[in-house]
DNA sequence: TCAAAAGTGTTCCTGGTACACCCATGC
DNA sequence: GCATGGGTGTACCAGGAACACTTTTGA
């Protein structure tokens, strides 16, 4: 805050610009994929970038940041969805034009309508997580603190909900935990852990669904009301990480 | 960033200012509590508020926070200490005087120096964070986020040792957790825990010492270098939460 | 008939909890 | 002595991991 300042004057600093950034995933065919854009102007002409625009004078961060999603993604109805925000990059040197603050967020997608280009971004793709490309400015340190903290938050929110559709199977969501985690989990007890977990998901009385075109027709879910997972769905143990 | 951006004056934007705001914490005497300075001028003349100020034109938001961190606390040494970025506050409104974007941190100290006040501060002081006061701007919201981010943190970091002094108990760290968590917890049960945790604590050979002058003197311990616990030391469940 | 995915059952074992109990110190 | 905190031992139980097995569909 400016609490500590004993003057008024808003030019007696020089101007910061504040930049809203977006780490927008979802998963395809199985895998993670981001949303990106390719910069039509220096600095960094021709590479690859994650969506952003400046902040509004009367607009909060999260306020452009959804203005900016739905610009470069074409949905309509983005006011619904989970919009996470990362952390802040204040870097002085960090855009070589002028000092420029960016607030960072993740945003999770369920299916993915092809993105349209933005009025100064010479295309919008969506492009696999892994490999991820060359990424301007530090986007590839904003993209990785992205699915950090997604990939935490998968264990003890529902989270994972905002990757799928309204209706899903737990083998759809189930892809959406190895998508982001880069594992594979057991069915049989993944399935026991998230109806376990109460309020996680709530069946869909009747419905019946193929997750990938073949075998048993699965039950369907929707996301239930629990914010917080209890207990929570601990990712594998890795290399030096016991149980 | 302003990667989007077509333009490059820098005076094309109502011009924002960024702060740093401090949520300092410590432990005295077994009970959680906060740095806070009081106002000196309008808004918010004479009421309590969390430490901060401008993030000036080269320096980063944490580099500015470890700057108003030593200036409020006359600590010389706030270079090792762990300073913790919570979250960026930018509702348009939340600073009457002018637009402000704030980016605040969370800083844990082991043992409290008396504060000065700053320029422009009336006084600084530590109070207890039960029953904390009201506080100026949206700082109350800060300092609540502060909280829940550090308690969450003390579940599956080893940051409740920078609470301690570099030699410790377990008791102490016990009471570190007891005080943030605002719970009691077994002593027999914490002690194995964290001993089973790799690279949490190390053994101090020889040393021992009085917790509260009382009782069998304890073996002194030192911080590991393990950043994340595993297994996690996770807070006892409350209502609501199972196990 | 085979492959793929859903779903049920079961066994083993780790790790948490709740204690009882002994030790060393100051008062 | 007694209170206070350190430290060990142990018995019980919930939850996770691994895996065998059945069911239902499309090709």
């Amino acid at each position: 805050m400016g609490n500590t300042s004993t003057g008024y004057d808003k030019y007696a600093y020089e101007p910061f610009a504040v930049t809203a950034d977006l780490a927008v995933l979802t998963v395809r065919s199985g895998a993670l994929h981001v949303l990106l854009v390719e910069r039509g102007q220096d600095p960094y002409a021709g590479h690859w970038a994650l969506p952003g625009g400046f902040v509004e004078p009367r607009e909060s961060a999260e306020t452009a940041a959804r203005r900016e999603l739905a610009e470069e993604t074409g949905l309509d109805d983005v006011t619904g969805l989970h919009l996470e925000q990362l952390r802040t990059y204040s870097e002085p040197d960090r855009d070589p034009r002028m000092r420029v603050v960016s607030v960072a967020f993740a945003a999770l997608l369920p299916d993915a309508p092809e993105p349209r280009a933005g009025s100064d971004a010479a295309r919008a793709a969506w492009l696999p997580y892994h490999p991820a490309p060359a990424l301007a400015f530090d986007h590839e340190r904003i993209l990785a603190d992205a699915h950090d903290r997604v990939g935490a938050k998968l264990e003890y929110t529902g989270l994972a909900t905002s990757f799928c559709p309204p209706e899903f199977t737990l083998g759809e969501l189930r892809h959406v935990y190895e998508a982001v985690w880069g594992t594979s989990l057991d069915g049989p007890n993944f399935r026991r852990k998230v109806l376990a977990t109460p309020g996680f998901v709530e069946p869909v009385p009747g419905a019946a669904r193929l997750t990938r075109g073949r075998g048993k027709p699965a039950a369907v879910y929707r996301a239930g009301p629990a914010a917080t997972l209890h207990p929570p769905l601990l990712r594998p143990a890795r290399e030096g990480r016991p149980a």
